[in-house]
DNA sequence: ATTTTGTATTAATTTTTTTTATGCAATATA
DNA sequence: TATATTGCATAAAAAAAATTAATACAAAAT
């Protein structure tokens, strides 16, 4: 068998005590005990530790001091180790990966993890971006603690937390017929071409949308960039659905565009934290989840 | 509680191999009691380190994943511990400290490391040098290992292995009366000054010789120091008794002495190698022993 | 010689670890 | 859609380990 950290830190009681009965009073346990598990080490190290002499006390070998030295070494090792463990439990410090949905990075991370430093400046936050199924797959595999995504389908492992809800809105060119309309139907845009923004589950909500407005989209490009999608409506291949909106009505490459809200009942988009569903959340996890909702909840 | 080695090994296990149960056969334990360690040691740190999954074994964590980092580096430590402990046990390498009483080292001490050196290159020894309590009392307080000592009047918590006797002598300059007689009895220097040896056991083993030869030697001076008695010697100023003898007959300061054995039936002081009684020597003392005695067999 | 001191030993007890058996939830399979 | 399988958790029982109380023992102090 081996020898145990409860062995070693006995040891090094009794070495600094100069006596076993002196050592087992201020650990709390009886004589007896720490005699034998002194033995018990000496034993399983094949090596004299201890000189005992009669009616005063004992003294160390050489070789237990040698061997003393290196043990006090391991026991201070032992104590950062449990330390670096209730720290990765208890403060909101150190490093933090988040998952994170890559078409709402832009939007929101920026302002999100500045907020994050304000209130946790020692927390490093280390972002794992892709799209929602590479980012449940994270979430699962436990290489990201908590995930920023559109609620979409995720799996039921996975707890939500909605932070917002983004409606749907149809963009066009600046100078597409219906540009200057203050709302549109799905359904008017059934003969234009559509560029479909085509995510995982974004996918299927967009398809979803269509379907609840009695319409069928004619796709003519798929992108996975979002900003591809606004640069190719600017430049009058189609009209897009998205839910989320820049600042500027200018793309990449100049272009203009123009949103526009839809006249049928559309389901909303919810924004929401992700994350293990019977995992607690370390304090890490959690002081970033506050920020988020503060951060949506303040607009 | 503490968490121990063990579960940290557990841990590393459950780890490599993405699952508890495989790892449990790996250890030859069963899947419980090693769901129960980890549950255990989350619970210490009060930190969660595994996702377990249905069916599908588990993930660990991110927090888990650093404290893994820091775990195994703990593991490799405690491992290297065990190998010192090992080490200092078995191994004829690393230092051994040996007392030495001080009349003794540099009538043997040189010739016996240049032995040990060529058995045992890999041990180092440090020398401790002192008068015979000195020795005595760092080999009680564990302070030395081994010592080479004259065997008289030991505590009795120490053991001795004799090496070698050697014969009392009677020194005196080699323009003495009696410097050219081929014996002498103490009681025919009943009238000389003597130099005495002054040193804790010795003075006892040197009066005890007079006593016996039914004599009293009239002591002129007293030192701690053999070559400063073999100086006084060879200067005139009385006679000395010794059991050692060095190759020359010139002192230090030019001055020639002589040894001329002694008429009277004398106790033989013996040389030896002492040690803790009950304590287990380790492989360096024991080799230390050996060379010893094979060295002095030698002659 | 007697008491005191401090460690070792023994047997009993408590605590901890481990095992066997079983439950449960999700995945894989038919 | 039901059924089997997989893999972790839990419960109870058993085994092992640590601890204690009581005591023996040897040397030191008185």
């Amino acid at each position: 068998m081996q020898y145990t950290l409860k062995q070693l830190r006995y040891l090094v009681a009794v070495a600094e005590y100069g006596s076993v009965s002196v050592a087992a009073r201020s650990l709390f346990i009886s004589q007896p005990a720490l005699s034998a598990a002194i033995a018990q080490l000496e034993n399983s190290l094949g090596l004299p530790l201890l000189i005992r002499h009669h009616a005063r006390g004992i003294s160390v070998t050489p070789a237990g001091r040698q061997f003393l030295a290196r043990a006090r070494g391991l026991l201070g090792h032992a104590n950062e180790l449990e330390l670096l463990g209730r720290e990765l439990g208890d403060s909101v410090r150190g490093e933090l990966i988040v998952g994170c949905f890559m078409t709402l990075t832009p939007f929101f991370v920026p302002k999100l993890l500045k907020n994050l430093h304000q209130s946790h400046p020692e927390l490093r936050v280390q972002l794992a971006e892709g799209a929602l199924d590479q980012v449940q797959a994270a979430l699962l595999a436990g290489e990201t603690e908590i995930g920023l995504v559109y609620d979409i389908d995720l799996d039921h492992q996975l707890a939500t937390e909605e932070l917002t809800r983004v409606r749907p809105h149809v963009l066009v060119a600046s100078n597409h017929r219906l540009a200057t309309h203050s709302a549109v139907s799905l359904s008017a845009l059934a003969t234009d071409p559509m560029i479909l923004l085509d995510l995982p589950h974004s996918r299927d909500y967009f398809r979803s949308l269509f379907l609840d407005a009695g319409a069928e989209p004619i796709i003519r490009h798929r992108t996975q960039s979002f900003e591809l999608v606004r640069g190719l409506v600017g430049q009058g291949h189609g009209y897009s659905v998205l839910n989320l909106q820049p600042h500027s009505n200018r793309t990449y490459d100049g272009g203009r565009v123009r949103c526009i809200p839809i006249e049928d009942p559309t389901t909303d988009l919810a924004i929401a934290i992700a994350r293990p569903r019977d995992l607690q959340l370390t304090h890490r996890a959690a002081a970033f989840s506050t920020v988020c909702r503060r951060f949506f909840a303040d607009g």
